[in-house]
DNA sequence: TATTTAAGCGCC
DNA sequence: AAAGGGCGCTTAAATA
């Protein structure tokens, strides 16, 4: 049964909806919590504009739902997917359904008085039903696609309002044991200062601010250091007194800008981080992050404050080597799927022997996946290219396609964006041109492996979740297990002591799960590592 | 002065 | 001969 909501004057108003979208009984609501509550034991799909809008003020209640159609995120797909090319979704000119999320509830109401009007979901969901309808054979995989999406748009809601547990006092102390006390506004940390001030003394620099990249520059060239950037992974090629201080006032300064006591203040309440995830952030599918608390760029270095309430326990999943394998199971590659039935792809790759060292074969999959040609990579591949020639065939075919200007699509249906056309002054010069139709070939290249490979995510995260909230039906989200982050390939569940065990095995089982979605029945699997451990940091 | 761009670095 | 994908954030520099 699906449910569309839809603004009313005064509250909600609730609409059956049939497959089609045809409308049906309908049921005024004070809000959407009161909804929820009312229609929830009915196992809606609750149809709705956008999660990222709706959603919070049903968690804030107390509540959650199982399952929804974010018609937002869901109108993306279908705008651009090669498979509803000629729906007249796609071919309709942009409108509010194709805006950028809504800020979240609960900012302040005048946030909304600036929105454009609420376009009709009713209309949009019949209109992408009928976009889906005429997919053929695509059809099934676009559902599953647009399921996983909106799930796992409830997933970041969920996220970010049980949030993440993290222990400010751990990282103050952690913050201190590096950089010193915290300085007054405007003053560097007692050890970055006294690093600035050997770097100074190493260039003969006594007004260096090593803050400024070309100011650090010049001075390493006045005093005979020969490098072309200030990158640290550049410096670290060269000997110089000053590179050993330098380095490590880059660390610091990272770990204080990035990651120190300011972040600590805005990013971290009553014990918990609430990241700030945005699906479908990015056009690969992958999930992006928003605000300043950099979500998906958690450093390792403070990951040590990320510690399990007492009693509970971090349940952290990595899936391993995610990536090769997706081609793997992409390309039905059977030479490729029995290197990674070991366990370890590379080293599978090795006793293939198609390379000589575990190495060579990491680092010539890379080049394969993001189109690298050169040097030591570049002389590996054709090797590959013997070994598992499907394999390297999809993702070759995939950078002619980008090179030719066409656009590639994912396993279940999502499309590449159109490529930008080239500038005027750009035609006419051949090496841009070639330049630019190669760029777009190794975007394209990445795209169906990094794309289909969010989509499994996706969905071994939707799968763990409704699986969570199945073995936890009726009790509050905070106080079973429960996901409480997510990076790319990775899922951390928080999870009282006596249920870690089933929460790891249950991950695991998510991930099989997921291989079938996605690829059938094929003989490729795709392994999780799980660590049940007290701090984050203590998983690998 | 306010906003945009670039460099550098973190994550996958 | 050379040719490495996707992000977000902070600071400094450049531009309006």
């Amino acid at each position: 049964m699906h449910l569309l909501v839809r603004a009313a004057e005064r509250g909600v108003r609730i609409v059956a909806l049939d497959a089609a979208g045809r409308e049906g009984g309908a049921s005024d609501h004070a809000d959407l919590a009161d909804a929820v509550r009312t229609w929830e034991a009915e196992a809606p799909r609750w149809v709705w504009d956008d999660t990222a809008r709706r959603y919070p003020a049903v968690l804030a209640a107390g509540l959650r739902v199982a399952r929804c159609v974010d018609l937002r995120l869901s109108r993306a797909i279908l705008r651009s997917s090669a498979h509803t090319r000629t729906s007249e979704l796609a071919a309709s000119p942009a409108d509010a359904w194709d805006s950028p999320r809504a800020e979240s509830a609960g900012d302040g109401a005048a946030l909304f008085d600036v929105l454009p009007p609420d376009p009709d979901p009713g209309e949009e969901f019949r209109r992408q039903r009928a976009a889906v309808a005429a997919a053929g054979e695509a059809a099934p995989r676009l559902e599953l696609l647009l399921a996983a999406e909106s799930a796992g748009a409830l997933a970041a809601a969920e996220m970010r309002h049980t949030g993440l547990p993290w222990r400010a006092d751990l990282h103050r102390a952690l913050l201190a044991a590096a950089l010193g006390e915290r300085p007054a506004p405007g003053e560097r940390p007692r050890r970055m200062a006294e690093h600035a001030g050997a770097v100074r003394r190493a260039l003969d620099a006594p007004d260096l601010n090593p803050d400024s990249p070309p100011e650090l520059l010049r001075a390493l060239t006045r005093a005979g250091v020969d490098a072309r950037s200030t990158r640290s992974s550049e410096l670290r090629r060269l000997t110089h007194p000053v590179i050993a201080p330098l380095l490590e006032y880059k660390g610091l300064a990272r770990l204080f800008s990035a990651n120190g006591w300011h972040w600590l203040d805005q990013n971290v309440r009553d014990g918990r981080f609430r990241p700030d995830f945005v699906p479908g952030g990015v056009v690969t599918g992958r999930w992006a992050s928003a605000g300043g608390g950099g979500a998906l760029q958690l450093p390792r270095a403070v990951r040590s404050a990320v510690v399990a309430d007492p009693g509970w326990k971090l349940v952290v999943a990595d899936a391993a080597q995610l990536e090769p394998r997706v081609l793997a199971a992409l390309a039905d590659d059977a030479a490729m799927t029995r290197a990674g039935a070991s366990g370890d792809l590379y080293a599978g790759i090795v006793a293939s022997g198609a390379v000589d060292s575990r190495e060579h074969a990491k680092v010539a999959m890379l080049a394969a996946m993001y189109g690298a040609t050169s040097g030591k990579a570049g002389r590996l591949l054709p090797r590959l290219s013997r070994a598992f020639p499907r394999a390297m065939a999809v993702v070759e075919d995939a950078a002619r396609a980008g090179e030719r200007g066409e656009t590639v699509t994912t396993r279940l249906g999502r499309s590449s964006p159109p490529g930008d056309a080239p500038a005027y002054d750009e035609t006419a010069d051949q090496d841009r041109v070639r330049a630019r139709a190669r760029a777009r070939g190794r975007f394209t290249r990445n795209f169906v492996v990094q794309g289909t490979a969010a989509e499994w995510a996706l969905s071994w995260m939707a799968i763990a979740r409704t699986r969570l909230h199945e073995t936890a039906s009726g009790v509050p989200l905070a106080e079973a297990a429960h996901l409480v982050f997510f990076v790319h390939d990775e899922l951390v569940v928080h999870a009282p002591e006596h249920a870690a065990t089933a929460a790891a095995d249950l991950l695991r089982r998510s991930a099989a799960e997921a291989g079938k979605l996605l690829f059938g029945a094929a003989p490729s699997d795709f392994p999780v590592a799980v660590a049940v451990v007290d701090a984050y940091s203590d998983a690998k």
